[in-house]
DNA sequence: TGACTATATGCGTATGTGGTTATATAGTCA
DNA sequence: TGACTATATAACCACATACGCATATAGTCA
């Protein structure tokens, strides 16, 4: 198969830039928030909604959304009483793509990916 | 800025396929691990050159090196008493360039990426 | 105001993870 | 064979993290 030559600058990161990047890989690396972020795909929802998506308890979602928004993943808007989550950063789903294709290509233990 | 409107089929995945991306993420967000790759980025190397590399103790680099390997995202190749590790997915560098072109585009806190 | 609703937060707990130290394994070489 | 070297593994510890439960906060509406 091919790949794509990229012309990759190999600079040295830092220890900060390397702790920067590994806080942003962990925060994809929870089954729940993918999971949020994949109904998110869709569109903006309330907590509540996405809860009820999720299968998870209020509490619960809201912590990892505090998470996802902090990493600016997430935007948050309110309206009311009611607060909306929403895709702020749609490298998200370059990410999750990458790592989905690769996973495909290896056929890591034959598992059925998608529903 | 200009976004490239990739045709994403959003297909919904199953619990399983979430608990593999996520665990793969999850293999990245260690700094030291993150700090392997980047020094096998220049070519294959033995355990004892990484350890010394990366400033860290054999049997923590060790550990890691079985868990980057186990994920496959290295090679092992054992010649005498010596093992070599080596990058064994390319898809690792187009991971972490996306989340630093990203962490640069934000500019997340101002701190200096690289050296 | 008070009752109600939606979301956020604090606390306790079980489990996971990264590190160190000591030791086991396995290869080389005399 | 035995001494030496390189790597892997085991035991342990400190700390992080995800969850459930209870409660706080804050907005709405009568």
């Amino acid at each position: 198969m091919k790949r794509k030559e990229s012309k990759r600058e190999k600079r040295e990161m830092s220890e900060e830039g390397l702790q920067l990047v590994a806080a942003r890989f962990r925060i994809l690396s929870d089954p729940m928030r993918l999971r949020i972020l994949q109904y998110l795909e869709s569109g903006e929802q309330s907590v509540s909604a996405i809860a009820a998506a999720v299968d998870s308890t209020q509490p619960n979602v809201s912590k990892h959304l505090k998470i996802l928004q902090e990493g600016a993943f997430l935007t948050r808007r309110q309206d009311g009483n009611t607060v909306y989550y929403a895709i702020g950063d749609a490298t998200i789903f370059a990410l999750c793509d990458l790592v989905c294709q690769n996973l495909e290509e290896r056929q890591a233990k034959r598992v059925t990916l998608y529903r």
